[in-house]
DNA sequence: TTGATTTCCATGAAATCCCATGCCATCCCT
DNA sequence: AGGGATGGCATGGGATTTCATGGAAATCAA
């Protein structure tokens, strides 16, 4: 059903720092783990990496199997490959979705990202970021706004896609 | 059948945020539902955006595919990139048409919009818009006057048309 | 034993479901 | 042509379920 991780969400992180998965996320982990069946519980890859990146990264079983596919594409011992086996693989860690719908996150993590009392999540189709809610202010929006602000009066975001090769 | 959302209407907006599609929007929201069927409901995209954007931009199954392709040709990693699909997958949301023909808009939706107790729908060919009446009035029939006011004396909007390729 | 982690239960708010109403436009029968 | 009868449509209200969240109990680990 619900392939991709799509919407915003601000989620309460309590002191044992466990997180409210946003419901239609969960929907998302349940269709996307091939052995996951009702009344069971969703795994997820959580994807912290090294200390410049200030966010968690999640994954559902079939999205990382494709990183995993495109790993093994990478010609092997090259500093790139490397790198990413290091990240998808050692700067990471599985997590299974509890029967309240939530996970914890361990201290070590939170502190990573300095997640606090709340936690931002962000769809990113494929994948799920969880942020510290000022952070992804701070980052993203600006991110955002920047490009936004390149764009003629009254123009739409929409304009920055390409025609489809034959399409209208 | 139907295919491009046509016309303008005007919905109630009740305390509960529901909201009635008009009929011949949700037509098409059905034909262009690749996994609708008789009986079922149809499911929708709702992009609202950032701050600037003043409306929802509503956006059938297919239409979303389209745009999920346009995004897919632009180059990885680019700012232009990254905007469009902080865009499209975190400032959105799925919906689905309940069996009474409405969608619920929930109340964050409504404030960013400024939507109260009514809604302006105006079809726009593969996708429609969710409005504040007052707003669209005094955004989208200024933007439009502005056009037309270009045009020489006695001109038809019409002008504006290019020639298609080969035509005559 | 003591602190940490995991399981289980409780609650309020929000979202969803189900049923009812009034209004039109259409159909159909005589 | 008149006059129901019919059915889709926009709306409202109440009942029910799901969700997010907090806290207590139980289990585990050192």
């Amino acid at each position: 059903m619900a392939r991709v991780f799509r919407g915003e969400f601000h989620q309460k992180v309590d002191a044992k720092g466990r997180v409210s998965i946003p419901a239609s996320f969960r929907r998302v982990l349940e269709a996307q783990d091939p052995e996951w069946q009702t009344g069971k519980r969703p795994r997820l890859i959580i994807v912290y990496g090294d200390e410049r990146r200030r966010h968690l990264e999640c994954f559902s079983i079939t999205a990382m199997e494709d990183v995993d596919a495109r790993i093994a594409m990478m010609p092997r011992g090259t500093p790139e490959r490397r790198a990413m086996e290091t990240l998808v693989y050692t700067l990471s860690q599985e997590a299974e979705v509890d029967d309240d719908g939530r996970i914890v996150l361990p201290q070590k993590l939170r502190d990573k990202v300095g997640l606090e009392a709340e936690a931002y999540f962000a769809g990113t189709a494929d994948t799920f970021q969880i942020w510290k809610p000022a952070l992804y202010e701070a980052r993203e929006k600006a991110r955002l706004t920047a490009v936004l602000d390149g764009l003629p009066e009254g123009a739409d975001e929409f304009s920055f896609l390409p025609d489809l090769p034959g399409g209208g």
